[in-house]
DNA sequence: ATTAGCACTATTCATTAATGAGTGCTAATA
DNA sequence: TATTAGCACTCATTAATGAATAGTGCTAAT
């Protein structure tokens, strides 16, 4: 079953309606609003074909209709591959680019917070992947008799602290070895490389009987553990609750639940990450049941070397995609511009 | 004007009621839930008083009466000081403990969302203030040829890093001395105090006419503007759109606006900071419009030697203060403990 | 000082009827 | 053959009505 022309433009002019009201859609309003002339009786002729398809449905007998998921899924198909970005929103994400110096963290809640405010959706950012980011730097420092604090330094970055517990107190020259030791066998491999490297340097012949570097590894071996999961940036969530579309009880706390697991949203992400360019997941596409009533657009973040991690909004099936689309689009291409003027590669 | 025993009792019977049911309550109900044997219209008259004294008001004419923030505050002082710790809470808190080495930031997001769970409020916590916090150690580590990775550690156990960008290179081992220097110079100073310091070691006649000291100061300038405004953490904002004393479109916007200030509430986390205990800010005696109508209930958290921060729940005046009073002064003990034990003093 | 009794008031809930938006079908039209 | 006008029909929304209910305030009796 394809559309042809004239019911292809009537779909489409259904769905900006209700995207702009958020209320069924019926032939006479359209017969008004459409670019041409055509009587609200042949609309529903086109209208009652359509929902044969499964592109609109009608909430009871006597009420216009609404566009289904599948609907919403041809209307993003068929845009136009690049909507122009409204300057509005080129000028207020303009002050991502004035975070210089400052941890990547921040800049990554700052860029989620505007997205936020720019959208009026709940919006959510992944934290550059751990394992797969690569060594720019590591540092053991002796912060007192029984600890020792470790320093990641990412490619992308990102520094990471841990604590490590020790039962000997180890001199600052002794980590001061161990450090540079570290720093040259990994530097630039990834975190996962380095992981089973460390496994591998402990049965090595080469390191075997050396004492400080047996020291080394296990004390590098400690400090790469250092195995945090995903963390994700959340900001917006009150605004879901302004729109009209989640004011059943039942949604509300079905995205409580969606926001609280993380794990669905956090899917998402890491999926936006293996492919260029802005990804749409729409209602009932998305695996996870309690998103089924939001749509997600995200788009990944990348330094100059690698992909990092995604940005991403959550709102109602019924959101105006063109802008959605756009502004995610662009907050996401400035969030990488930002983080690779601070990148080491 | 004060109350006499009776009506006392009959005030609490009547805002416990309500905390419960989210009612109002009228004075056939009371008759019954009361202690002792008192006829409905005895309780009339004697909440006609209670009225006319400001500590109740009536919806509408045939309508029970609902406590005023005036009586959420006398029913809160007249509260036995230390309502006991439900066990099922104890229990719930305890993973807070099992943390052990990683960062303080983590330590407080984990601790936010035990008491959000609990509460089943908007809950948040502030990291600890820089400018009071001491210097366990500070590191700067030669990261590329621009630019210098600095690393305070503080006495709470607090690290923070920043990136200086700078014009020469300098060597790691130049670093290593200028480190030295700063560590000797500061270490157990307060931030506030270290920037002070600094401005003056540049015109003490002990250093201006040494080129590694001079270079010193200069980076340790840098390093020390580190000047983060106060975090905070939220979690839990969701919880208050459920609770129906929030449902209204106006309140729900106020709300909104109060998170997303931030300001407002940080403003009272910090004040709560000064002194020790319990604070509780109910309704219009907060300073801030938008939180006329939730109540506040925060408790600082500190180290062995200073306090850091302070923690909080956001809820409707109506919440059942007992339990949440007691929850929030146990979390907050709770991690004052956890971060004692990873703190340097 | 307390209580029983009663008149009074305002909300809530179910029922009913009117309104209106929108459809589907059929027959007329271009 | 495709479009349109017209009409009967459906269902949600709204307003109006009235009964039931929960509560008060006042007065007079205890």
């Amino acid at each position: 079953m394809n559309l042809n022309e004239r019911s292809m433009i009537v779909l489409q002019s259904i769905i900006e309606n209700y995207i702009k009201n958020s209320e069924p859609v019926g032939s006479r309003t359209l017969s008004k609003s459409i670019g041409f002339k055509l009587s609200p009786a042949t609309i529903r002729n086109i209208m009652s074909d359509l929902a044969e398809s499964g592109y609109l449905i009608q909430t009871h007998t006597s009420a216009g209709r609404v566009p289904t998921d599948k609907a919403y899924r041809f209307y993003v198909d068929s845009l136009s591959k690049k909507p122009p970005v409204p300057e509005q929103i080129k000028q207020k994400l303009s002050p991502v680019s004035n975070v210089q110096g400052t941890p990547v963290e921040y800049i990554l809640s700052e860029a989620v917070h505007l997205l936020a405010e720019l959208t009026k959706f709940a919006c959510v950012v992944s934290t550059p992947k751990q394992s797969v980011s690569r060594l720019q730097r590591i540092e053991l420092i002796n912060i007192s008799e029984d600890r020792i604090l470790v320093i990641l330094v990412t490619k992308a970055g990102v520094v990471r602290d841990k604590i490590i517990f020790v039962k000997e107190n180890h001199s600052q020259e002794f980590l001061s070895s161990v450090t540079s030791f570290l720093n040259e066998e990994f530097k630039n491999h990834s975190m996962q490389e380095i992981r089973e490297g460390i496994h591998q340097s402990i049965v090595s012949d080469r390191h075997r009987y050396h004492d400080l570097l047996a020291h080394a590894v296990r004390l590098g071996k400690k400090a790469f553990e250092l195995n945090q999961p995903g963390e994700m940036f959340i900001e917006g969530q009150m605004n879901l609750l302004l729109d009209s579309h989640f004011h059943e009880q039942s949604s509300v706390k079905s995205l409580i639940d969606a926001f609280e697991q993380k794990t669905a949203i956090m899917k998402i992400l890491d999926e936006s990450m293996k492919n260029k360019g802005v990804h749409i997941h729409i209602g009932i596409e998305n695996d996870y049941e309690h998103l089924h009533k939001c749509s997600l657009i995200t788009a990944s973040y990348r330094n100059k070397q690698n992909v990092l991690g995604s940005i991403g909004v959550v709102g109602p099936t019924s959101m105006d995609y063109k802008r959605i689309i756009s502004t995610v689009e662009y907050t996401a291409k400035m969030l990488s511009k930002t983080i690779s003027e601070q990148s080491y590669d």
